[in-house]
Formats: structure tokens, C-alpha cells, sequence
DNA sequence: GTATAAATGAGAATTTATCTCATTTTTTTT
DNA sequence: AAAAAAAATGAGATAAATTCTCATTTATAC
């Protein structure tokens, strides 16, 4: 099962270790962003907390783990997997649940021909940008019932 | 040069006080977003930290303060002024200024039926939403020369 | 398998934000 | 306008989140 978790270190060139893997397979448990409270539970003290921030520095320098703050100023984390599609998130302010959201290729076409207006506007080279929604989810979320 | 701080504190029933005052100038001095650690230095001690923070919460919770987090997970905050345009974020990866952007009103309205598309994908009622740019300014912002 | 380099664990230190409570300021009442 | 009541403030203590230090362990290169 720990296959994936290696394979990803070896083609970053990091080395395979065991507090890796285990933070690798942790963040693979869910396929939405989570905190980091979350991994520390999954990971229930077989990785020292200041390995598990170094290891979470380790993935995002690799580029395969992107970090963001949720709306409460929670720090959440998700995993970039090669096949991951370029998505967006949607935030519950009820049940704090943070969902990954697609949206549609034209919406992502216009969307890019006006961030280069926006380039051309401010002088800016831009590389990357993020669509966040807030709101609550009306009834089918897992936490909110 | 207080009037409008008085304005704002008076028109949502909130008591004028100095620090209060102190802190909505302090806010009004920049157009764009800053971090608490500005306005710290511009209230130069004037201001308990204690009080700013609860101060900043009372902006808040009157909805004339948006409080967000930046890419490098630094706080920073904005007045949200009655004449405030719907805008969004252009973060600069060199030197962290924020600059507050407008995208077109089509884009707005399209990005608009977009959401509603994913309320109804994830059966959601979404009330705020944020586009955030990231890259670096070639060569005119302020910060960066 | 040994040497060398790198990573880890445990806890200290730092940073950011919140809380407590005695004092001060503002608002309300008279 | 003064007194009473309510609310806000300052200073520092506390808490939470993250980073740092360094002796020990583990991984990689030889």
C-alpha cells in the first residue's frame, strides 16, 4: 500500500522514510483538503509534530502538497497527485468541511482570458489563482445533519 | 479628519471611543489590504496589541472589516467602506503586496451562473465568493524595484 | 558493512492571538 | 452637569500553532 508513497518520494529525489510514508498515507485517507489536526489524529503520535511540519515542508517544496487557510484561519492541507485536476473549493461555514470543485472548462477558459487582463493591468506576471466559495451546505454533508 | 471613523462607529451603534478611532485611521491610511504588523507599526503603541485585536473583532462583527490570509499565512485585513466595489486579490510572491482587483462586470455575471451550477451540483446555498491571483509584479509595485 | 549525510524525536523557543481583571472611559440616568 | 451603570481598555498572563535546536537514529553512498 505504500507503494505510492514511495514512488512519489523516489521522483522527487527525497529520501524514503518512514515518518514520509506515513504522513503520505495519511493525507491519501481523504480526498478533500484537511487540517492539520486531522493528520495528527490519523497519525496518532507515531510521528514527533515537529516531523510531521518538516515533512509537510519537505511535500510542498516538491510541489505535491498544497497549503491554504480555511475561512476560520484553520491551516488545511491536501495532496497534488499527478492526476489531480485543477479544482477550486467550496467552504461550509457550518460544519467547516471544505469540498473540492471543479468547474467548467469554458468558465476556466474566460476565466484565464481575464486574468490576462489583469496581467497586462497591473504589470503582473501571474501563475496561478483559486476560486473560493462560502457557504453551507443545506443537508448532505457528512458532518452536518 | 476622524469624521467618517465617527461615522462608521456611530452608524452601526458601536461606542466612539479612541482606540477605536485610532484604528479605523489606521485602516483608512491604505487602500489595499495590511497585515496586522502594519498597523501595529502606524499605531505605534497608541493602541494596546490586546485592544487592536478586539478592535479588528468589532470591525467585524459590523461587516466593515474583511480579515483574510495571504499566501505566506500572514493575516491581513481590509475596510470594507460603504462605496467598496465587489473585488478580489492579486498577491504578489516577491514582496507580499496585496492589490485589490475588479474583474469585468460580464465576467462577475458569468462567474455568478457558474456558482449556481455548483450550488446545485453540491446542494450548497453559497453567499461570498473570492478570486485570488497569484504571481509577481515585473517591476511597478511599490515594494519591488 | 562502514562511513557519511540526512532525517527524526523531544522539547525549548517563537509567534500570533485570546483571555483576565483591575482601571479608565463612555454612556445613561437623574 | 454630576452620579451611576455599562462598556472598553491596558498590561500582562495564557493558549495555540509553528519553528528551531541538537543529540540520537536512520538512510544512502561507497
Amino acid at each position: 500500500m505504500s507503494e505510492s508513497s514511495r514512488k512519489i518520494l523516489s521522483d522527487h529525489n527525497v529520501s524514503i522514510t518512514n515518518p514520509r510514508i506515513l504522513v503520505l498515507e495519511a493525507l491519501m485517507e481523504s480526498r478533500n483538503p484537511q487540517t492539520i489536526d486531522d493528520l495528527q489524529k490519523k497519525l496518532q503520535n507515531k510521528v514527533a509534530k515537529s516531523t510531521l511540519y518538516r515533512v509537510l515542508g519537505d511535500l510542498k517544496k516538491i510541489n505535491v502538497l498544497h497549503e491554504f487557510t480555511s475561512p476560520d484561519n484553520t491551516t488545511v492541507v491536501e495532496l497534488l497527485l499527478h492526476d489531480a485536476e485543477h479544482h477550486h473549493h467550496l467552504f461550509c461555514g457550518d460544519c467547516g468541511e471544505i469540498i473540492d470543485v471543479g468547474l467548467s472548462d469554458e468558465f476556466e477558459k474566460l476565466l484565464s482570458e481575464e486574468i490576462k487582463k489583469i496581467e497586462r493591468k497591473f504589470n503582473f506576471h501571474i501563475n496561478d489563482h483559486r476560486v473560493e466559495m462560502f457557504g453551507t451546505c443545506t443537508d448532505q454533508c457528512s458532518n452536518c445533519k
